[in-house]
DNA sequence: GTCTATATACTGATAGAC
DNA sequence: GTCTATCAGTATATAGAC
């Protein structure tokens, strides 16, 4: 799978050894992935990933970061358009689920990433961390949540509380990272019509017209 | 916590020990709680759980099973209602998501439970233990497809493909178990209207009209 | 039926050779 | 910069006393 690592990192090991993590991470969860494992993957042995590395909460939060950049530059374009916030919720709300599909296992990194954080994982270190990596998050939900209250001003959406709406809104566009798998022979059409589908739900739930 | 384990268990030290179990998965995660953990919170040592479940695995499965019990006992008088399918699906969602903010921590046990299941954990055994919860599980959802494929037909639904709106109408109708922490003196009102705000966005989601 | 050892295995992390 | 060897801590599970 190609993650992109190598256009942020100059360092090449350093990026190969993030790869390997976020596979192995993805697949197996935080707890059920050993140093041992990565360096398997990595065809090597864990005196390599702590050269890099300090610890493996310091990794698993690298990924994390990783996948929270990348999710950010996806959105940019769409981040300050002008014009009417329902149609920027539109080209967001695609983006943001077509990239769930896409990247699906990092964004499950990211998702058990919060989890971790709402759970309250071990060491003070590791909370300060993930803290500053849930923040991060959280502003990235922050731009949806404004873009809904200004569509709802603007007549486009109609829905009670903002909190809950945005909640059950992120659930739905992030669902795709529970339930989809990649079939092979699957065309980019199939998974933008999914993504589609996923919007459109959404964008009824929040109380859009059906004109769209 | 009440979790009604009594009513179900005759022996009380079994149910004891479920009821641990239930508070320490939910609280810390499948592999974050060990059997040390469950004992302290029964004021016990493990050998006293080792003698009524066989493994940390099968305990874990007993719990599972027990919120599988309780959330099919609870829409059971909706399941097989006469009349409109849309009627129908509003009592079984609206009760559904009630009790996922109700019994929020056992909800997230099975979603875990779903979660490992996917990931593919440990032995084979294991495996074959969680594979017929997940089939539990899954008849669980089919009365909800079928439930909206009817209304589908009955015209009161509007939506494309009907795997996708069942699963992120699933989603959305879940989202509490992620989302939603009780605050202090909170009364039944409050998250009678919370869910009854998540229902109304799945219903819009799944095309219903506004008459409702 | 419950407790106190204890066997056994694994994992995160470190030290030191190369 | 990477590897081998190893320590220390912890976890599941078992054996046997009471």
């Amino acid at each position: 799978m190609m993650l992109g690592f190598e256009e942020h990192v100059i360092d090449s090991s350093r990026a190969d050894i993030l790869r390997a993590a976020a596979v192995c991470f993805m697949e197996r969860g935080y707890n059920s992935t050993s140093i041992d494992d990565v360096a398997r993957r990595l065809g090597a042995t864990k005196g390599r990933i702590y050269h890099h590395f300090p610890s493996k909460a310091d990794l698993f939060a690298e990924v994390f970061r990783f996948g929270m950049d990348r999710i950010f530059d996806i959105i940019e374009p769409y981040r300050n358009m002008p014009g009417r916030a329902v149609e920027r919720w539109k080209l967001l709300a695609f983006t943001h689920t077509l990239e769930m599909t896409k990247a699906r296992a990092l964004a499950r990194v990211v998702w058990e990433g919060v989890e971790m954080h709402l759970r309250g994982s071990t060491t003070p270190r590791q909370r300060d961390v993930l803290s500053e990596l849930v923040k991060y998050r959280n502003s990235y939900a922050e731009i949806f949540r404004k873009t809904i209250a200004q569509a709802r001003e603007e007549g486009d959406f109609h829905f009670d509380d903002l909190g809950i709406a945005n909640q059950v809104m992120f659930m739905s566009l992030n669902s795709p990272i529970f339930w989809y798998s990649p079939r092979q022979g699957e065309t980019v059409d199939h998974i933008e019509n999914l993504a589609r589908q996923v919007v459109a739900f959404a964008y009824r739930g929040l109380g859009g017209r059906e004109t769209a």
